[in-house]
Formats: structure tokens, sequence, C-alpha cells
RNA sequence: CGCGGGGUGGAGCAGUUUGGUAGCUCGUCGGGCUCAUAACCCGACGGUCGUUGGUUCAAAUCCAUCCCCCGCAA
């Protein structure tokens, strides 16, 4: 980067707006290059079983460099504050809420997005966990702008990433997270001085990540060891795969696939103990639970919980 | 005061309803058996039962208070 670029990057005014922890490298990676004019994120939220009232990680890190933090309870009609900045260019990554039309048009630049999957796939608010739940062999970020449908904009640019059988979300999300703010850095020279591609989405290869829902946790051992052990992975470190044990619930958290199987029981059996923990039959073979958590009680390695259950736990049936 | 579960030797749990100074499965240490072992046998170390106060002849167990952890719901 010469002296003339850096000039005209220090007269810049980008606003960036994120909320969740996944768009902390991508802000912080801006801010260490750009100057970022205000962050715009979504409102204080009382959190918790405190109901404590709480900061998105975005904002905490505007006022650790002491920026102009919006909070725009709905950005629809809430936005001219933005507009009064006058931004040049606005940049969102899990922002949280889908911008106006009337916003998309105020910056010179336009609205780009930093979105953690290859659009057109893993449309949405969960790219990432279902990315790995839906079995993906490799995902990425895209840098694309934005119009008024979610994640539908030109595509800009695109890095992939393998999704290794050992990832979990929360593997996968910081590695993401990461190349996002790589692949910004080296896209947004482009989008600057307007040299960038811009490419059409392909609707037709389009696919969803929605936001994961109460549902989508349960574990429903009537499908197959790969399916269960990508729901498991995918929902780790949040908010967790579960099933129900005794009548009370029991997350599972780290579990392993074996080769055995027992044609014979219902989908649900415990099978065996192990040294890492207990088998239980799905489908078409058996997943051995390995990090399990029940209601009330601290996460509990395989060992430990068969060690604590008092009588035998083979044959007990998980639901 | 949104609902609920829990804090017992290093780990995971039982015991609390029907008060009487602590148990199980492991771990650790020592010894034994064995060609050998994470297997088996014997023994040992280790806990003021989250805090403080109360009731009682006596409290892990009953009452009150505070601290901490967790599931659900938002």
């Amino acid at each position: 980067m010469n002296l003339d670029e850096l000039s005209v990057d220090k007269e810049l005014k980008i606003v960036f707006m994120g909320t969740p922890e996944f768009a902390v490298p991508v802000l912080e990676g801006l801010i260490a290059n750009y100057k970022v004019r205000a962050i715009v994120t979504q409102p204080d939220k009382l959190v918790g079983r405190e109901q404590k009232l709480s900061y998105s990680p975005i904002k905490k890190v505007g006022l650790k460099h002491t920026m102009l933090v919006l909070q725009p309870t709905k950005i629809r009609d809430d936005y001219q504050e933005i507009v009064d900045l006058n931004p040049d260019l606005i940049i969102t990554c899990a922002y949280g809420q889908i911008l106006p039309r009337a916003l998309l048009e105020v910056p010179r630049l336009g609205c780009i997005n930093v979105h953690a999957s290859l659009l057109p796939k893993l449309r949405g608010g969960a790219p990432i966990h279902h990315a790995i739940m839906d079995g993906y062999s490799k995902t990425g970020i895209t840098i694309m702008y934005m119009n008024t449908e979610m994640d539908r904009g030109d595509i800009i640019s695109q890095r992939e990433i393998p999704i290794l059988d050992t990832d979990t979300t929360e593997s996968l999300h910081d590695k993401l997270s990461i190349l996002g703010r790589d692949l910004l850095l080296e896209t947004l020279p482009s989008i600057i001085n307007g040299t960038n591609t811009r490419t059409k989405q392909n609707e037709a290869e389009a696919t969803y990540g929605l936001n994961i829902k109460r549902e989508d946790e349960k574990i429903d051992f009537s499908k197959t060891k790969n399916q269960i052990y990508n729901q498991i992975r995918g929902l780790y470190s949040w908010p967790g795969a579960y099933c129900m044990f005794e009548g009370k619930i029991m997350k599972v958290w780290q579990a392993r696939i074996t080769e055995n199987y027992f044609p014979e029981l219902f989908d649900g059996t415990i099978t065996a103990l192990y040294e890492d923990g207990f088998g239980v039959k799905v489908s078409n073979g058996e997943v051995v639970f390995t990090l399990v958590q029940l209601e009330g009680k601290v996460k509990t390695d395989g060992a430990s919980f068969i060690r604590g259950v008092h009588g035998n736990l083979v044959g007990r049936i998980l639901s």
C-alpha cells in the first residue's frame, strides 16, 4: 500500500455494523487499517438467569476504542443517524437486521457484507452451525453487496475452507472469523478503487442455514450415526444437542462414532460402556457419548458419568 | 422477585422425606498375585458434608441467611 492510497483511505468514512463475537476480528482488522467512523450494533439486551443488561461483543470493541456506537432498535425505521454521518461505505458482519433500501442507497461505495458461507450456499443466520450439521465438506467466506433480501446480493469475493471431521461449530467459527477479516482486508482496496468484480448468485444452487430452533437441538436416534455426530458437533459449543435421560434433559456435548451395529436393539438404547463414555444405538450403528450434561449439573466426561450412575446403564433407553 | 435442579475427601454420585458424627464407583499411595498389565486381591491416605446463624442432648439431614454452579424460559 503506497502513501497515496493511504491518504485516500484515511478520508474514507466507513460505518461498521455487526453484533456477535464472530464480527469482532473483522471489526478489529478494519480498525487497524482504516478509519471507522461509527459502529452500529444491536441494542443492549437482558441476558441469562439474572437478566443482566449486557453489551454485544461489537459494542465492547467500540467502547474500548472510544468510538461512536449506535444501537437502533429497528434499523428499518431508525437509520437517519447513519445517513447523517454521510458514510462512503457500510460494512456489515452478522449485524442481525436487514437494512432498508433507503439506507442501502446512501453510501457512495455501497453496502457490503461479510458472510460465513460460500453463497449462495447457506444463506441465513446460522451458516456455520448448518455447514457442519448438514454434512458440508467445505464452507468459507463471501464478501458481497447487500440488497433488501437476506444474503442474496451480488458476490464480490469468496474464499473456501475445508470442514474437518473433527471440526465443531466453535472451531470452524474461529477459523471463519479470521478468514472473514483477512478476505475483507484483501478485497477492500478493489472495492474502494472500483476495480472489484460483481457476480450474481445462482438461485438454483441456493441452500439455507437459518437460525437454530429448539427442535434442531433434539437428537433423533432414528437418524444415522453420521447425522447425529454432525448434529452434536454442529451444535458445539452452543447451544448443544440434547436428548432425554430418565425424564431429564441430557445435553450431549461430544461424541464419537463406532463401527458397531446392534440391529436387535431399539434406537436410543444404551449399548455398552467404554473407557471414554457409553454407546447409544442409532438407526445404522452406534454413537458413543463422551461428554454429557444432565440438567442442573455441570458437563461430565463419559467415564465420570458412568461411575456416578447407580445400577446398570446398559439397556436403558434414551429418547 | 419468571420456573426448576445442584453444591458431600482429587472425579462422578448416594445418603437429607422417617436427625444419632459419612457410603458407592473410581483416582492416589503402599503391599501382594502375575511373564506382564490400565486386570485381580489386601491395606492406607484423604471430608469441620458451600457460608453464617438458629432449633436440638445430638444436624450432611430441620429452619433462616448469604455465596457459587447449572437446565428451562425470555
